[in-house]
DNA sequence: AGCTATCCGGAGAGATTCTCCATATCGTGA
DNA sequence: TCACGATATGGAGAATCTCTCCGGATAGCT
């Protein structure tokens, strides 16, 4: 997904929603060394499989292990585990908001944030409702780069939200934060539920009545 | 439920809806041991203050110390981190269910239910959303300890559903699973969140609204 | 009191998080 | 092309946690 580059000399492409080396110095003096940007993607690489196998409490020291670095590498590039997780759920969350985007001129406001929400869900769901996790533990603690996450997906809610009120669909008394707050809680609480595969999408299917107004 | 035999030489208080020293073993030869009972007591006591102060990830070594005891004891006595937890949670739990028992002989179902789902809110976010997380739990692995406490509520739902289903003030479509799930995930979803108070009653009002059929 | 099933407690193995810093490596200017 | 110094590396290790094992203590029964 995200990867090779290919970068012969220097050629960063100006690429659209792909994360830039270290965008929080601005290269002042030198540039990011070589081997700083590999071994970025390679803990990326190898935390995606192991989240992906072992749920969002898989060892940091595995996954430094698998990408073949040390354990301060690891934390060098990404001091606490939300900032991994963000990383790895980059890419997912821009095409997310992406989608929205698109959504944001469709023809129906309602079911274009019923859409959305059904794939935010889905976003929230993955590999055992991590990507949920990650959106609350966000919330506690506003690291620089977790909160820039979560602050996206609200925007984009709201966008989408303001529009279906505005077209007299949902309730305008809901805010986004009740909306992303309802759908998170559904990933959480059935993160696990093997039972009924269908039960989350039972369940949003019974909030968005609750959305559309009467 | 299972039996508190009442011992005389114990001056452990008998208050009512407290958990029996060990309703798996059915008494055969000798009587648990004084000390067994009243280890179990101090281990109890302390988990409860510990994972009021910490949380639901509270250590058990600690929890140990505090009751003065060795890990070895604290894990004869539970040997998952949930068994503890469910024991800490027994008496409210207890209390939650007793109370859907008054609300079953109320006059209006319809808000008997919604007065319980607050209450089971409020028990499901007490301490950071452990009592939530609890319930998640012990969904995944049904160990003898969890599970019980799982379904009780699940009936407690189920029963107070089905009346306000019966007289046609909720949706007929409606699972008491459904309804636990929305409030749980309210709960973990809203655990931190420490910005608007009155947030989780907002959401749960919204789920309320979509619970009622028009 | 004595016997024995039961229980205690703490040592310790193994795993994990996170830090520190001597050393290796890369990018750059000459 | 080469040397220099800013950057990055990695792994030893401290601190913490979970969970097990078993010699020894103890409570209940007779």
């Amino acid at each position: 997904m995200t990867q090779p580059p290919s970068e012969p000399l220097e050629s960063l492409e100006p690429l659209g929603p792909l994360e830039p080396p270290k965008p929080s110095e601005p290269a002042r003096g030198r540039r990011t060394r070589a081997d700083a940007r590999r071994n970025r993607e390679r803990i990326v690489e190898a935390a995606r499989k192991a989240f992906a196998e072992s749920g969002p409490e898989a060892s940091l020291n595995e996954i430094a292990r698998r990408a073949g670095v040390g354990p301060g590498t690891l934390y060098r590039h990404f001091p606490t585990r939300p900032a991994l997780l963000t990383a790895v759920f980059q890419d997912r969350i821009d095409t997310l908001c992406g989608r929205a985007e698109e959504l944001l001129t469709a023809d129906s406001p309602d079911e274009a944030l019923a859409e959305w929400l059904r794939a935010f869900l889905a976003h929230a769901r993955v590999n055992q409702g991590m990507g949920g996790s990650l959106l609350i533990e966000e919330l506690e603690k506003p690291d620089a780069l977790g909160f820039d996450c979560h602050q996206r997906i609200q925007d984009t809610a709201h966008g989408l939200l303001a529009r279906a009120q505005h077209s007299g669909t949902a309730r305008p008394d809901l805010t986004a934060i009740d909306l992303v707050q309802l759908v998170v809680g559904i990933a959480l609480s059935t993160a696990h539920a093997t039972a009924d595969p269908s039960q989350p999408d039972r369940l949003l299917t019974l909030v968005l009545d609750a959305v559309r107004r009467r």
